[in-house]
DNA sequence: TTGAAAGCGCTAACAC
DNA sequence: GTGTTAGCGCTTTCAA
């Protein structure tokens, strides 16, 4: 069957197509004068047929596409499908649509996207990119058409991209001082991967937070991996069987997901945590404080991020002037007992 | 600044844009010759131009959109951020982009969702539906417009809408009946939403099992939650205290979120799992065999359940025929430390 | 209060 | 090999 369209309206109701179109899109409330009997007599045939609009049609001739894209790493790590969820919770509200592609952690693939996104001319995009900065020359393009974006979760300091981001510099500086405050000098970071953008600000917090703390860094403790659980685990049990853990005190993983196959494995060779080694993730994942040793982390607060993005990216799809170009979320320490020393130092 | 069209390539090569089409869509490999000079010099003249092709207007146009709704009703569940994910993957390999939309459990907005996806003259839907039957008119509604779509983790047995599905019924059976093995005869069920699609097959297994070992159905046991940890969590505390638990000797979850959150409220309450009380949960979400009592659960192939949709939904699209259209992936019995008695029966 | 007609950017006959 | 032209379904002047 094909899909109704304006012309069959008009055909049936004897009208023009200008008039359906008038009726169909309440012109009548904005100055347009409409007979009541022709608005009505529209309808009723728009309904008989089970008209629905071609909004591809509409794009075609008007501005707003009314769809939002979303270019992510990974939805299923948990902070992006948070992110993505209080998103389209958004975006439903006023009635915009969701484009979700996927980075894959790869710049050739965010690429794609945008190029993808560009073609199906979106009314904005919301982009957590992938690696270093192998793609400002893209997003600088995205730009040059006038096409809003925003970068969620880092920012790029020298180009002025709108941005919402959560400080993780800060943020893993803290925790790190937490471990260290809690008594632990050698203190591994199983870190992901070294160019990835959620990886390198991490990293730059730890070593900060060492140096401030007066505590030489040592590069075998900072180690590479994936960002799954199961990277976590393997990681940690080929260093346990390389006799590398004897004197470390703790173990910071890139997140939490990261970190709960760090505590798994650790407790698999018989370490008791916290009593023998701390363990603390990142993001705070809506899991994290209920294992049986409930996990330290930092929080990320993903809906307010979210809301912020979205709040941001409207102002520029309508025009408006944005106050604060670059958001930042503050994020907080959220202590656990997995870093909790009994008797030991304060926070 | 404006998009470049194939108006301005034309105009800037003094050819057609008939031409111009033809070579932006490589149509010389199909038959039709090209100049190689022509060709050249409008690729190149579309590369200084930074044109990029105006998808909504070829889609007017054309045939296939080539973009592919799908609508579930919460990202944040690992069961459905898998799914996503994994038909993501496929989608793009043959250059199918995605637009996600959330019915949030509920039959209004999953009705809206659909009419989104039809406005916007999607190549297919994939539906993981929220509640009972209620949408089956909407459905009926897609086919009877020619637009393909698959139902996702539950068929409607009269409607023959094509789909793919798990089997819940089946798998909770076994999970219960494991359960029973273990030495259980008092087997609470933390179901969910009664009305809810997840929900009403497992609990249809849960029972089954129960008859078939002559166990009578306390309808007591069967309580309402959400599908959340949190939910887990709350409702187990809340029947500790009214004393509940004195004999039940085995917590079934709707999900494996839902049984960690059962786990923390039981081992909170100085229950020991699976000494003193069997905990069971259902999807084994990637987390669950990492927890410190690892978590029996049944493992539904979330990637092999979006390959079958995505390989049934590219065959409808492409109107090729579809052998089996309710597909039936198997689930299978995942047996862990939360549900093995030392000593008991075995599985 | 309504209609005619142009045009959004592209594809696909149909000509030459 | 290449150009002309007629739409795809809709919105929006401009006229009446």
């Amino acid at each position: 069957m094909k899909y109704a369209t304006i012309q069959d309206i008009a055909l049936k109701a004897g009208k023009s197509v200008a008039t359906v179109s008038r009726v169909l899109n309440g012109k009548a409330r904005k100055g347009i004068p409409i007979s009541d009997e022709t608005a009505e007599q529209i309808l009723r045939i728009a309904a008989e047929l089970d008209y629905r609009p071609n909004l591809v049609a509409r794009n075609l001739v008007g501005r707003d596409s009314r769809v939002v894209g979303l270019i992510i790493p990974d939805i299923m790590q948990s902070f992006f499908n948070e992110i993505c969820y209080h998103l389209s919770r958004e975006l439903d509200r006023d009635g915009y649509d969701l484009i979700l592609s996927h980075s894959y952690e790869n710049p050739d693939a965010e690429r794609r996207s945008i190029e993808m996104l560009l073609s199906r001319r979106v009314s904005g995009i919301i982009i957590a990119p992938a690696m270093g900065h192998k793609n400002i020359d893209a997003l600088s393009g995205i730009r040059k058409r006038g096409i809003p974006f925003i970068l969620l979760d880092r920012y790029y300091p020298g180009e002025n991209f709108h941005s919402v981001s959560t400080g993780d510099v800060e943020g893993f500086r803290v925790l790190t001082e937490h471990l260290v405050a809690q008594g632990a000098r050698r203190i591994m970071f199983v870190a992901g991967n070294r160019e990835t953008s959620v990886s390198i600000e991490r990293i730059e917090g730890y070593r900060k937070a060492l140096a401030s703390r007066g505590i030489g860094a040592d590069d075998d403790l900072l180690i590479e991996s994936g960002y799954f659980m199961e990277d976590g685990y393997s990681v940690v049990r080929t260093l346990i069987e390389r006799g590398v853990f004897r004197d470390v005190d703790a173990v910071a993983g890139v997140n939490d997901a990261v970190a709960i196959g760090i505590m798994t494995a650790l407790e698999e060779a018989g370490k008791r945590i916290p009593e023998d080694i701390l363990v603390a993730g990142y993001a705070n994942d809506r899991y994290s404080g209920y294992f049986r040793v409930p996990l330290t982390t930092v929080e990320q607060p993903k809906r307010d991020i979210a809301g912020k993005a979205h709040a941001m990216l409207m102002k520029l799809i309508k025009g408006e002037e944005v106050a604060v170009p670059h958001e930042r979320v503050p994020c907080s320490l959220v202590v656990r007992d997995s870093t909790l020393v009994k008797g030991g130092a304060p926070v």
